[in-house]
DNA sequence: TCGATTCGTCGAAGCGCTTCGACGATGCGG
DNA sequence: CCGCATCGTCGAAGCGCTTCGACGAATCGA
């Protein structure tokens, strides 16, 4: 591997010339320039990162705190993971995975070792242990979720809670009044993950604000826990003529259920769903539905990351608009049946 | 942050001892490696990966290529990705994660420039052009798949062919001649991936060793490739009684749309998946299948990583024997109806 | 009892880069 | 026509660590 040295004497100039050659932080004629760049070429070089990060103390490098466990989301999750990654390249910045089951410990080795610039992690939950380890970092850090108390710490998600009120708007413009939300699985509600809190609280604001007759319930994963959920809602609140759906995995077995039982979407009801555009339309009925926009958060985080890093202002609480796209399971209701 | 000079002077020792503590490359009296860990503990020093990196030449970090394009099996790249971190860590490793659409010019770049000791990608292609490149590059890499020229490059993966024989075998074994095999989506094929190849070709020899009548089709995602392929098949091969499928995203509107057009699993018609696990459990009916084993393919293609890391022999092509596990989804066929 | 090992530690060199201060050569305004 | 700023380049220091050779002290076999 040739260095710095070997392309300064290839094309007979100091190496701290090749090297604001490199980094354009000083003025360089342009033959010298075009001197020093064929001698790259030719030699193939390239700076040893570790040099890099020790002599400067930037690794360009980014940490993406995913939770790989293989429980829920999965789709999601490498949206967000593809999106870090492509944005990260587009600003000549590598990613280093972590899981987030390595906990506080492998933020702070990663920071502590100065292995990366700055932090983005994802499945925040409400008190989550890690914001405090975090605020303790040089390093800055970006959340995709909104934890109970961020305070100083940048954070970017969709905004769950006018994705609910968006969802019941637009349903009650239908003329619904009676609506069950099927929930996130109760593991979700148990860590407190905070776009399920962020929802609900949405969810129940708007009912009440709208004077709607609603009732909400997790749903466990499976076709079981789907058909418990359904249950319940229909228990607790008969004839219902709708159902906003924020659980990616209950759909289709939710959908399957509807059919064997004879109630026909959107004839017989309604449905809201919060996924991914590409979930929405592989149903057997194309659902109206709010995006998450994982591309869009995904990018937005490593844009913060970036603005951050050189010490440029951020809203440090970036809550993205959400949009719902109408497909082919929403109905509109005649006053008759309300 | 404190550094290996503050830590030797806290300890009354030279720096060199407190590296020697670190590594464990030259006895150091018990007395002293506690006064230094005490200091080390005490200052919350944490030695500069890059630095380390340039006086070593190790940097402790693996690259994971992974197709991030959200097409198809996604949560088996999340098994494999999730395997592959978490084994690295176990080998106290970090994960770089790069993604395929990059191609070689990534590689190069990560390798070139030391950010990482060994590189692991997934989603090998017959005659996949990031394999000259790798030959190329210093550090070692290591294959899950099993492109056409691999010499030198050592490879891991389920055997893929005999799994093929193990479906085959099976359904023979409970009476079936006529069997239809559901591959992969066409653009696998063109791809040239080579589990699919594997897989189709296992299929062919099995075939005709075992004098089945079959014929094969791959299917296109989505409900309606689905119907397409099923036609052909049913269309080629009349009355036949058995299906394997080489496709998870096919699984679950295949068996919908049995089950819309009345035929029964596996009263009328077998079924042997080649899937992960938790996907054949989550089905209708459970499924016979063979595994998957990311996690198993990921943690070997990091041990294999490490050994070559440290000079030990490795097995250069290294394929899982498939394992099939019975579940519902196969009946055996009486003789009067063969 | 003495030379040869082994043990435990130190000092210094060096990994490959960035960055700061310096300095001659130009260009400019007055 | 001179002083000053700017331009383009160089040399050297230093980032924080590992590792090699050296060296006194302790240990050992004969």
């Amino acid at each position: 591997m040739p260095t710095i040295n070997d392309v300064a004497r290839a094309a007979g100039v100091s190496p701290s010339t090749v090297s604001y050659v490199l980094s354009g932080r000083r003025p360089i004629s342009a033959e010298t320039r075009a001197r020093v760049q064929a001698a790259i070429a030719e030699l193939g070089f390239h700076p040893h990162a570790g040099a890099r990060a020790l002599a400067s103390s930037k690794t360009n490098v980014l940490a993406l705190v995913a939770p790989l466990r293989v429980d829920v989301n999965v789709p999601v999750i490498m949206q967000f993971a593809t999106a870090v990654v492509t944005a990260a390249r587009s600003y000549n910045h590598d990613v280093l995975l972590l899981t987030k089951d390595e906990g506080t410990a492998g933020l702070e080795r990663v920071a502590h070792s100065t292995m990366v610039d700055a932090l983005i992690l994802m499945d925040l939950e409400r008190d989550d242990l890690r914001i405090p380890a975090l605020r303790r970092l040089k390093q800055p850090s970006v959340l995709i979720g909104l934890p109970a108390d961020h305070t100083g710490i940048a954070c970017v998600d969709l905004d769950f809670g006018a994705a609910a009120k968006a969802a019941l708007t637009h349903l009650a413009g239908h003329g619904h009044q009676r609506i069950g939300l099927v929930g996130p699985s109760p593991a979700v509600y148990r860590r407190q993950t905070t776009y399920a809190d962020r929802f609900l609280t949405g969810f129940l604001e708007t009912s009440a604000e709208l004077g709607l007759r609603t009732v909400t319930h997790p749903c466990e994963p499976g076709g079981e826990g789907v058909r418990a959920c359904l249950a319940e809602i229909d228990a607790e609140l008969p004839a219902l003529t709708a159902l906003v759906v924020h659980n990616e995995e209950a759909l289709r077995p939710l959908l399957d259920l509807l059919q064997a039982t004879g109630r026909r979407v959107p004839e017989d009801i309604s449905i809201v769903a919060i996924c991914p555009r590409d979930v929405a339309v592989s149903m057997p009925v194309n659902l109206t539905s709010i995006d998450i926009p994982a591309h869009e958060v995904g990018t937005l985080a490593v844009e913060t990351a970036m603005r951050l890093l050189d010490g440029r202002r951020v809203e440090y609480t970036r809550l993205l608009e959400p949009s719902l796209v109408e497909r082919d399971s929403c109905r509109e209701i005649s006053t008759s049946h309300r």
